[in-house]
DNA sequence: AACTACGAAATTGTTGACAATTTAATATTT
DNA sequence: AAATATTAAATTGTCAACAATTTCGTAGTT
């Protein structure tokens, strides 16, 4: 007798989702209750609707959604996988913190990593994963050039994903699409500034191009300068963003 | 009034464990179910005991440790994040499957993080974790002149696990004691091999000279090769025990 | 007034039962 | 006999109640 199927359908399946694709039409009822309130409570958090560093109670969480504690369980653990939030066993969850150090930590890592990816990318896309990517970009262009602003976060996020899943290594996927990009999301949303659009989207030109001639070096290099751009950007606005609350604080404890 | 503590006490506490640290006399009770069974679960994976690539059953792993369903689920999320377990919904969980392709991953990816870690390590290391780091290879470099071998593997992890830590980048520690880890620790305690400890452990002599004299490149570069050569060596023992395995696969198919 | 000790309330951890879905075994058709 | 449909068994997902632990407020002490 032959084992059924030890050796996995090795496609690009098992790809962690970044942002749920839309179905054809009528959205089926989900897989699982914790998968459908995960993203959720997810938008909820990125968003700051959740605020940074607040507590999660489980049961008012439950409730909200109209479900039960263990789904709600479940998916504030894979919501810990994703660092969105940050749990103590017999004291509950609570949302991530945003730190400057944390951001540094974090962005120094997606640097490396996405270094990587550019590596990897350069000498394996494929001509379909290549033509996208140019679409993708030309698509950006074109609305920047029209003025048009909306979409240009969810674009970068989709820039950087196609060229991580380019890379073709399983592992840097997933610790970069499940792991760290939702909490990179969430200090983006909320650290966001208007401006920076133009000069990233001719940077990712210029990545575009390297990968292209196939020189991972090169597009390493001007990933990780991008990276670095994209960090300070954040950093000030985090900075700022504390002050603010700071002045907050100190207001409240006057009166 | 004053929120109670919106930073932590940013101290190495919530660094994650690689392994129990051994608690001064008798062992409380651990946190929590999940919490206690997961380590048992994770070492029967390491060690084979339960094969990788075979089906986990939650009702048998409960009653196998004396539980219920609910923390058992937890545990096997958690270890779904360490990565020795894949979980689909409504399916259930396997152990993670070893192939060439998948270690050749893990490894290229370790590499760049370690190498990483190297570099900082070799600017942030405090003179404590540097004496702690040169005892730890003192201890080894005696044991293996006394022909003690037994000792290697685990003081081989916490050879990387100390650099790991003096990094200080709270993000890649995280990725790699928790993500990455566990499931190399899988492949290497099934393919292991006796004779590599006498070159390693002078690799790890030349790695913790070059951190030592704050050569982050070079510190890096050995470390990358330093992987490289156990991957290897792993990828040689790996090939050999799946060819052993479909040996006895079509064996069995005859009869 | 600040600090500690105690007790009540709230919150998390755990359990066993039930519902939904998948997997297997059996029957049916070509 | 192989392939497909149908039904039964096994397995996972969800729920609501209970137990264990922490947190918060109160009282008592220095």
């Amino acid at each position: 007798m032959l084992k059924q199927d030890t050796t996995f359908v090795s496609d690009d399946t098992q790809v962690p989702q970044l942002h749920k694709v839309k179905s054809t039409s009528a959205d089926k009822t989900s897989t699982t209750l914790a998968d459908q309130i995960l993203v959720q409570i997810q938008t909820s958090i990125i968003k700051g609707e959740l605020p940074a560093g607040s507590k999660i109670n489980e049961q008012a969480l439950a409730e909200k959604y109209g479900i039960s504690r263990g789904p709600t369980r479940e998916a504030l653990q894979t919501l810990e996988r994703q660092r969105l939030v940050v749990r103590a066993p017999h004291v509950g969850a609570r949302v991530a913190q945003l730190t400057v150090s944390e951001l540094n930590d974090l962005y120094q890592l997606r640097s490396v990593l996405e270094g990587m990816a550019c590596e990897l990318a350069a000498s394996r896309i494929t001509p379909e994963q290549l033509a996208k990517l140019e679409d993708l970009l030309a698509t950006q262009e074109a609305a920047l050039a029209k003025g048009d602003t909306y979409f240009q976060e969810e674009g970068d996020v989709d820039f950087h994903y196609q060229i991580i899943q380019a890379s073709g290594n399983k592992h840097l996927q997933e610790t970069l699409v499940g792991g760290l990009y939702h909490l990179l999301r969430m200090y983006r949303y909320q650290c966001t500034n208007k401006n920076r659009p133009v000069k990233a989207i001719a940077e990712h030109r210029r990545i575009v191009e390297a990968i292209a001639q196939r020189d991972g070096e090169l597009a390493s290099l001007l990933m990780r300068r991008h990276i670095e751009q994209g960090r300070k950007n954040t950093e000030l606005r985090l900075i700022e963003l504390q002050a603010n609350a700071a002045a907050k604080e100190t207001l409240a404890n006057i009166s």
